[in-house]
DNA sequence: GTGAATATCTATGGAGCCTGTAATAAAGGG
DNA sequence: CCCTTTATTACAGGCTCCATAGATATTCAC
């Protein structure tokens, strides 16, 4: 993760503070500002348009002074007036809404089989996306070059100029560092290294953020998917090599040097190994190793046996690696998402046996909802996450849509 | 974790909230509250009393303003007055400090040998506090005689009464859930179930917050300690059982069911039974449990053959358990508290040495620095956290600080 | 000891923002 | 066409902030 963001560590005599001296208080027109700023929140986060009324009972300011903030908005080109809505008693209000076209933000996917880069507009709408598709050979300048070709598709097809993007967010397989540097790989020979936000910076002139891509699928199924609303969560990759991503707090954890959920790394838990009991099924001969999985899963589901023993035995190491996960940070819930979690109605059942003799408490699990954009999603959700800071800061509050890649 | 306010409560009862949307700016009076409480801070976490002036070029408020605010501020009697330092050029300017003796939180250790209560001011600083023995037999009604006996005391010692307390935080043994209730306990069979938060607030009017013990020694560490500043931390209680606690984005972890760092529940690590290789040495024969292992770190820092084997073993099963956490969390630091960190300098290298095989990156390690009060120290610190967020929250201001505990 | 230099404090005027109230405008129903 | 209901507009009043100028208190140089 880029954008490293040294906040100042205050000491009193004796405590170390965990909240950092932030200063929001000062001139009349900073008063302005932050009525203006949450006005425009409030009607940012409202499902419907709002008249003045509602948003004076929403903001606890006078019709008068919501009068001016909303002109102002207006004026500025942040909200925009809808046709009121007639069959009312008395005299019409007008409606504003938010314009969540006046920005869009992209979220690319890099993975081993394809890139895929969406558009979404503030609110978060997909408004167009570009796929392009590689392999595992791929070289490290042609899979950087699918990244355009799949970024310049979903702009085109979504109408717009890269000056028109108020962030990105890149989503890489391996451990992307605080600085952004993806530092180990284990799919690409060539990939580790790699200068993403630089390269991506060259022709996007907004603020890039580069993560991992199991972080940022995470987040998606926080912000769209099966974990709406859940603060603490452990999100498990399923696939030919597990992997896990953590959101704690309601906030993607990043960790020291980008390696979290990485405890597939222990020998014990055989994560590295244990796609072979599947593989090695009879359900599976032949089949190629993307494949055999769905293969196994059909014939346990079927009743075989063997599969059903080998899926038990999957499932066995995967609670292993999970538990160490759940006692450790004792979730809300665990996401499964990844490849096998299509098969999630064979697979979560055998999870929550082999979890049940670890666990006090074991969590909740369910199955992602998102599909295979969910990494792009992500990336989206977290460069709109970013923006938000930006525009609802007072200190580097983005006065006018026209140009936002001003920051603070 | 539990925060007991019966005036809450009651207002809550009378109280309908007419705004679910968090409202910040507003009225112009609130932005003057906004600006004291921000002058407020700043003298507060200034090391030194401030003059005017320097208080102007750290709030971007005006001299006039900050005149207003400093004298409102000193009428209502949050800051004072100090005598101003001679030999600098020009008028001499009047200096103001935060008055840290205006209200006082205390923090309470419930252990299983002793029960510990400190009385701090609200700069940290430790006024006073009471210690009364107890032991694993002790009932629970004569262990809750106890902490009142040792709360009397450091309130007795410190010349304050209940009421000019304005937090308690008692830290526990055992899980401790969202509700404050102790939920599960090994070391003392009478204890689970305990009513603490009701108990406590029988005499103490104000709010009352009950966590783990390992937590709150984590947070202390954090905040006076050897980690102190450290945004993400593993805290290992290391002794005859061991546990974990962590600190996550600066902030205490306290997990869905207060059940966090339990990885110890797995038998992979053997962390149920690992005390067990220190206690068979010889260099431990005759000795009390507790004892047994000072003896063997103690020979094995002499070189003992044999002794050093146990700690190896020892540190080995440790260290399976602390990777698992350093894996999925990858902290910036795991401090090493508990009895056992007494003998740091022989376990930490051997700790070091286990973990290295295990992880990709071994974090820095440091041996706890505070010493058996870390536990109070940090169930103070958790209710000046709390205390905090009333005072500087412009919703629950603490306006006059004759009655902080009438919150809003 | 006296005056210059420096920095703080005190007081006043002006501008901006929010609030509340009264008057005006726009729709639908009878 | 008039009445009711609701939204908008206009204006007076109060509060807070800022800028400026003059008064005050201390040190330093001679």
């Amino acid at each position: 993760m880029i954008r490293l963001d040294r906040r100042d560590i205050i000491q009193t005599l004796l405590i170390v503070r965990s909240t950092p001296v932030q200063v929001s208080g000062g001139d009349l027109q900073r008063l302005r500002q932050q009525n203006t700023l949450n006005s425009l929140r409030v009607l940012r986060e409202a499902r419907a348009p709002l008249t003045l009324t509602e948003l004076v009972a929403q903001t606890g300011l006078s019709r008068a002074s919501v009068g001016d903030v909303v002109a102002e908005l207006q004026q500025r080109g942040w909200i925009a007036e809808v046709d009121p809505t007639p069959g009312t008693l008395g005299r019409p209000a007008k409606r504003y809404r938010f314009r969540t076209d006046v920005g869009h933000v992209l979220g690319i996917d890099i993975g081993v089989h394809k890139v895929l880069a969406v558009v979404t507009d503030l609110a978060g709408r997909v408004i167009a996306s570009g796929r392009v598709a590689v392999d595992r050979h791929t070289a490290r300048h042609e899979r950087l070059e699918a990244v355009w070709r799949a970024i310049d598709a979903a702009l085109v097809a979504a109408g717009r100029a890269a000056s028109d993007l108020w962030g990105v967010t890149a989503g890489s397989t391996g451990v992307v560092n605080r600085e952004g540097l993806v530092t180990r790989v284990h799919d690409l020979p060539d990939w580790a290294g790699v200068e993403l936000a630089g390269h991506l910076g060259q022709r996007l002139p907004c603020p890039i953020t580069i993560e991992n891509d199991s972080k940022l699928a995470a987040l998606a199924e926080q912000r769209l998917g099966v974990a709406a609303g859940v603060q603490d969560l452990v999100y498990l990759h399923v696939g030919r090599r597990p992997g896990a991503a953590l959101i704690l707090n309601g906030r993607l954890h990043h960790g020291f040097s980008g390696a979290t959920g990485e405890v597939g790394l222990m020998e014990v838990t055989g994560w590295r190994t244990m796609a072979g009991h599947l593989e090695g099924c009879r359900a599976a001969v032949g089949a190629s190793p993307e494949e055999a999985a769905r293969l196994v899963f059909d014939a346990a589901r079927a009743g075989d046996r063997e599969a059903q023993a080998a899926v038990d035995t999957y499932a066995h190491h995967l609670a292993l690696g999970t538990a160490a996960m759940v006692l450790t940070l004792d979730p809300e819930l665990v996401v499964l998402g990844g490849g096998f979690s299509r098969s999630a109605d064979v697979l979560l059942p055998a999870l929550n046996r082999a979890l049940e003799p670890h666990c006090v408490r074991v969590p909740d699990i369910r199955p992602s909802t998102l599909g295979e954009e969910c990494v792009a999603l992500g990336g989206a959700c977290l460069a709109l996450d970013d923006v938000d800071e930006r525009l609802f800061s007072l200190e580097g509050a983005i006065l006018d849509p026209a140009a936002p890649q001003g920051v603070s």
